[in-house]
DNA sequence: CGGTATCCTGGCTGATACTG
DNA sequence: CAGTATCAGCCAGGATACCG
């Protein structure tokens, strides 16, 4: 009963590799659950992730953006306005976030 | 119909970034996938992921095992026997491993 | 065989300054 | 405001040698 689904695992790998280069960079899933509560600007998102870079901010967006994981919408106006928001893409990897944070919850230990 | 579920992502990362930790080394899922099909030694692991130094397997693997996502068993034989598995916690984060997959394969831009 | 000890390197990230 | 350019530092991982 558990066999169907086993078996693809086994036999390749790189879809996942790939999920988790794209999620697994150090501010990735902050900036992923700052977008969940609504769009947000570039210098919004800087003030809600402390100690994070411009350029890294802008590094992760390009690649989330990339992967069509967040929208980013230009206003042509005077100051300039950008925001970034989930595309529906995006809200289908947080159901996946969903289950490493069950399995995550239930196997790791803790007190670190 | 899925705000349950999508709340808690947003209240705390803490696990899924352990997840992604333990698992998002270069090698782990490599390893994970070697053990799938049952226990191997450490040589033989060696040879199945071409390219992994020694000391990288038994960095992973120390780390699976601490988090008893693999199970060591030494065999006091001459010359030394060691054999490692998948715990039962390991078969579960296949599970996880599985979405995973399935959400990559799927949402992610194909052509590297 | 099954590791550990050392040394070294590349890439990610941080800090900071600068630009359209 | 929304980035890009530049430089520096850290650390996972690679190469290699050695040990119980």
């Amino acid at each position: 009963m558990k066999n169907d689904s086993e078996q693809k695992i086994e036999e390749c790998y790189c879809p996942i590799q790939k999920t988790l280069a794209l999620i697994g960079g150090k501010w990735t899933l902050s900036i992923i659950r700052e977008l969940s509560s609504g769009s947000k600007r570039f210098s919004q998102l800087q003030k809600s992730l402390p100690g994070i870079s411009p350029k890294t901010l802008s590094s992760r967006l390009q690649e989330l953006e990339k992967e069509a994981i967040v929208a980013k919408q230009v206003f042509p106006e005077v100051p300039p306005r950008v925001e970034y928001s989930l595309t529906s893409k995006g809200e289908g990897l947080k159901k996946v976030l969903q289950d490493l944070l069950k399995w995550g919850t239930e196997n790791l230990k803790e007190g670190y």
